[in-house]
DNA sequence: TAAGGGCTTTCGGCACGCCTAAATCTTGGC
DNA sequence: GCCAAGATTTAGGCGTGCCGAAAGCCCTTA
């Protein structure tokens, strides 16, 4: 099995990603658009985790991480988001300024240095997009969230999470005061046509774009 | 030029070390041997480097970095050490356990984070094993060293700096009280049949290796 | 001054991780 | 049930960075 390289590491970590918020399968096609490469490379370093025993594959169907897989890819993520969350808490970081560094850093420190920060930060369960971060032994604590894009007028709930790849919509949010642990109540739904609004606690109207209430979910 | 690999960044990174405190032109052997890696490998990576720009290089001849190749350097060294600052400082590591995560470290962090760092930890001069921290443009200040294998009987100094590179031996002196900034006279010469003698400020003797004598350097 | 030993370089190879182009498989629509 | 479009895999290549073995250079020593 040897010791995964970036490569591998985020690899198994977008798999991952990929059924965390929705339980469907990912695909070839998909995994290669999602890391930014070809198809054909994820062939081969499919061939190579199924090899090593961290992924089910059988050639021209979906992949799933087997229970080894599994534990790598929440391994990856726990590192990822409590080094977000150190960046911010610690590093004077925004919160949409993080996600890059953490791309690369959750590939290069230890493990000492991650339990000092863990230990730092008082073991935090959620990074700074709400995202929640695995334990030690990889058990994640996901609460019942949906798609605020798919919620209906008159939904009230938490925001839970919000997606952290696109930095410009985390900026907007952050000036609608808008962030992981937000009140709010859906006034109008998204439509094709309609803007999705929503309203604050303090009675104040937002409107938010299809691609932003993309990437919010709040509390079912 | 291109931005340059990890690789890269360690050949420069120990090239500019090998004269940091002693003016000697490193060859390609001493380079591989400190290096860990075969001659010929060494080779390669010299062209590719001299291409560059980075470093000057005659077959069969020393290597030289350039002006380039000393920034390029310096650099390198700015965030090797501040790594170990803030490792030592902020995240309860020990002197002796930092070298190994910061030689990861080093090529992974951005300047934003660099810059975060620094300005938390004040923006300090040494590291933790007193070796100078290059400044954001690359100026040392650099005080004059003798080797302490080198010293006199009579000698009296403070310890400037302690090269990291043997953790045992960093443990040892850590025990017996010595560091960075110690002062200590020398009460017997390193000779061929005796280890070299000093006393602390307390009246204290020790003892110390020849091993431990060839890594400890006090001020002239 | 002629070796010969020690460095250095060259050469051929390998692992990794990516690519494009060309097969090949699968499957939905007819 | 067939077939073509789309997804996937195969094949051939490239850059990086390492290796060991063999060739070549240099310089000291006799
Ligand atoms: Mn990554
Ligand atoms: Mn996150
Ligand atoms: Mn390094
Ligand atoms: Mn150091």
């Amino acid at each position: 099995m040897k010791q995964s390289t970036p490569a591998a590491e985020d690899y198994l970590k977008t798999i991952y990603g990929h059924t965390e918020w929705q339980p469907n399968l990912i695909t070839p096609s998909v995994l290669a658009a999602r890391l930014g490469i070809a198809p054909s490379s994820v062939t081969e370093m499919v061939k190579k985790l199924a090899a090593a025993g961290l992924l089910h594959h059988v050639p021209y169907g979906p992949l799933m991480l087997t229970p080894a897989g599994l534990r790598a890819a929440t391994a990856v993520v726990r590192r990822h988001r409590l080094i977000e969350t150190w960046l911010v808490r610690d590093m004077g970081f925004h919160w949409d300024e993080v996600h890059e560094e953490a791309e690369v850093l959750e590939h290069s420190i230890s493990d000492r240095l991650l339990d000092a920060m863990d230990a730092r930060l008082g073991h935090p369960a959620h990074d700074p997009h709400g995202d929640p971060i695995p334990d030690a032994n990889g058990a994640v604590a996901r609460e019942p969230a949906i798609l605020l894009a798919q919620a209906t007028a008159g939904h009230s709930g938490r925001v839970l999470r919000i997606s952290d790849k696109d930095s410009a919509i985390l900026r907007d949010l952050a000036t609608d005061s808008i962030g992981p642990g937000s009140a709010l109540t859906v006034v109008e739904a998204l439509t094709v046509v309609e803007p999705l609004t929503v309203r604050l606690p303090d009675g104040q109207i937002r409107q938010l774009s299809p691609a932003a209430a993309e990437l919010i979910w709040v509390s079912a």
